[in-house]
DNA sequence: GTAACGTACAACCAAATGGTTATACAAGAA
DNA sequence: TTCTTGTATAACCATTTGGTTGTACGTTAC
């Protein structure tokens, strides 16, 4: 499966979303089924316009995505924007992992490297350029 | 490999401090390898002080460390934080599957389920208790 | 010692956030 | 029709955020 990845608006959108514990409750409630914003807006101690204007927050971010089935709008989760953050995290992951295959290309020589490496001059072990 | 659960206020923090794309970056670098607070400044259009501010951000988020070396701040990533956030967002691919499930239990009357499914009298359809 | 560097933080400002109340409107129910 | 329910949005407010400049302080280099 190939999730599309973030633009640096939408990661914030997603992020930003994501950093607050009603919403997070909010998208919860909404993987576990769909409901109506209202139905949404009885489990929490704030008024029904504080938990729209949260259901907004993730509509922007895409994290749920409504629907109107009579006169209820229906808020359904939309689990391909949470697996893109996650996607996210895995890249800061794989960074870290690249930093320590360069540690150890310098704990082992490249003449004693395994042979499946990249030959040494491939190598990059810094590939930000100018950087001091 | 056990990672500690985070806290709703954890939570805010983390994300909270991954919702801005100059602290990604910020992030990113110190994952490649450490680095001084002035070192990471030089390649923002902006005020020392004002990356110092998103520094401080991401350390209260614990998604950095700083250690004092000579006169200088290093900044080191923390990747653990940067685990906590994925586990978080795992948990909600788990709502959702466990929501596939029911409807698998739905579509498959109990008394046809597979035998390594949980009995009928515990399958607990909606755990949310008094919800309408 | 002095100078330069790296850091810390206060004070300030504009904009965004997270909440409120009030108003308006459309769809269903009576 | 009228009443109720669900939704949308505007106006307002306090706090936080993300930036600025200015000041101060400790450490290293000269």
């Amino acid at each position: 499966m190939v999730i599309q990845e973030l633009s640096e608006a939408e990661a914030d959108a997603i992020f930003r979303a994501l950093a607050d514990s009603t919403r997070r409750d909010i998208l919860r409630r909404a993987i576990r089924h769909e409901r109506s914003i209202s139905s949404l807006a009885d489990r929490y101690a704030m008024s029904w316009a504080a938990v729209q204007k949260h259901v907004a927050v993730l509509e922007r971010a895409f994290l749920i995505v409504k629907e109107r089935r009579g006169k209820e709008q229906i808020v359904r989760a939309n689990l391909d924007s949470v697996r893109r953050a996650s996607l996210l995290l895995d890249q800061f992951e794989q960074l870290w992992h690249e930093r320590l295959d360069r540690i150890g290309d310098i704990l082992t020589p490249p003449d004693t490297a395994s042979p499946d490496r990249a030959p040494p001059g491939t190598a990059s072990p810094d590939k930000e350029g100018t950087e001091r």
